[in-house]
DNA sequence: TTGCTTACATACAAATTTGTATGTATATTA
DNA sequence: TAATATACATACAAATTTGTATGTAAGCAA
């Protein structure tokens, strides 16, 4: 009973891609085994490897799944026009991602396997620097705003727009690698959006 | 030619913890072999066998010979009395780690295979909950020396310690993370210090 | 409806990796 | 100085994992 439509086809590629991000995260991706991948979408190895080159590519698909439209969405929210002050809007910005990742099962996933999951070597050495180069445009794009702050009159404090577009981010940063490993969210998920307004707090006038 | 002195012994014992600490740097922990490592050591799969009972007794033995310290270190900087004003001694107790990580290639190397070579599964899943722990110490260390910072007038801003303790170490977990990631240092490595002196100068009254 | 291609399943061979068992020469100790 | 324990090296067996090769039934185009 083989030679599926289409359609079907396309199912199991979602299955397997869906299945991989389960097995990676409870096994981690070194671990993980192409049969343990195809055990859980329930085909064959047979099927993995004709939908898939080998482990990597699945990583990749996954990858691009998740993680290209969420940085598109942050740069979206950080860079269109809105009708908040900028303080108020890197907030907004800050908090959807933490709402999407409380929302989307998927992205949480890929947080976890990206973060606590992955070793980056071989293949996947050059990812490090793919997340800093991400770094460099988000932290411009924050600067922007900052600087649009600053000529409202809306800081509080002294320092340049780069310099807080450069604290915000590490902070931001660290809350992301702290929220993922607060499995049980008592000590930061809870209370990750407090954190981030009291950081904003910090920067506004009044 | 077997049989060496108990000095030797443990010669070849730190040769094995020195060798496993650069394989797993280049390799990652999971793909790093147990002859990899004896190779790098040059010595056989037995002698690796004789002093350590697997791969995961060998990455205890290197976390504790470098984290421990570390964190005991940490602490006293933040704990003793000092003749600097508290926001500088939250400074300078950053700014040492900085240090530290730049002098200590044992620690980098370390650091490096915590944050992006190691992936926490089974029996590496408690680690992160351990450096949750970790930072709920930290951060009520910090909140301590912020509390004295206001009692001395000194803040400029009005968010509680906590709530300063908090984002101070959300920032500087994102500094770390981001650091070990920048191995040409063109991105944060260079300024490291500048971002830690920018984030405490945020809150310095003047 | 024939023939070709798709979407897999099954089978096989090779390479890795692990743990353990055993050998052995030399420190160390009584 | 004899006995014993140490600090390894070597050898072996078993289990995993990978890629590929081959089989096959059903969809699809002509």
């Amino acid at each position: 009973m083989v030679r599926k439509t289409k359609e079907d086809a396309e199912l199991t590629r979602k299955r397997i891609i869906n299945s991989a991000r389960a097995v990676f995260l409870s096994r981690g991706v070194s671990r993980s085994t192409l049969e343990h991948i195809a055990t859980h979408a329930e085909v064959t190895r047979g099927a993995v490897y004709w939908h898939f080159k080998n482990k990597t590519e699945i990583y990749q698909a996954i990858r691009e799944q998740v993680f290209l439209p969420l940085i598109d969405r942050m740069d979206d929210s950080l860079t269109l026009a809105s009708n908040e002050d900028p303080l108020t809007q890197i907030e907004n910005s800050l908090c959807q991602t933490i709402d999407d990742l409380n929302n989307n099962l998927e992205m949480r996933q890929m947080y976890e396997i990206m973060m606590i999951k992955c070793e980056y070597v071989d293949e996947f050495a050059s990812v490090p620097q793919e997340i800093l180069s991400n770094c460099s445009s988000i932290i411009s794009k924050i600067k922007h705003v900052y600087e649009r702050a600053e000529s409202q009159g809306i800081l509080a404090v002294k320092l340049s727009p780069i310099d807080l577009a450069l604290d915000t981010h590490l902070f931001f940063s660290g809350l992301l690698h702290l929220w993922v490993k607060d499995t049980d969210g008592s000590m930061f998920r809870h209370q990750a959006k407090e954190l981030i307004k009291a950081h904003i707090n910090l920067r506004r006038k009044i």
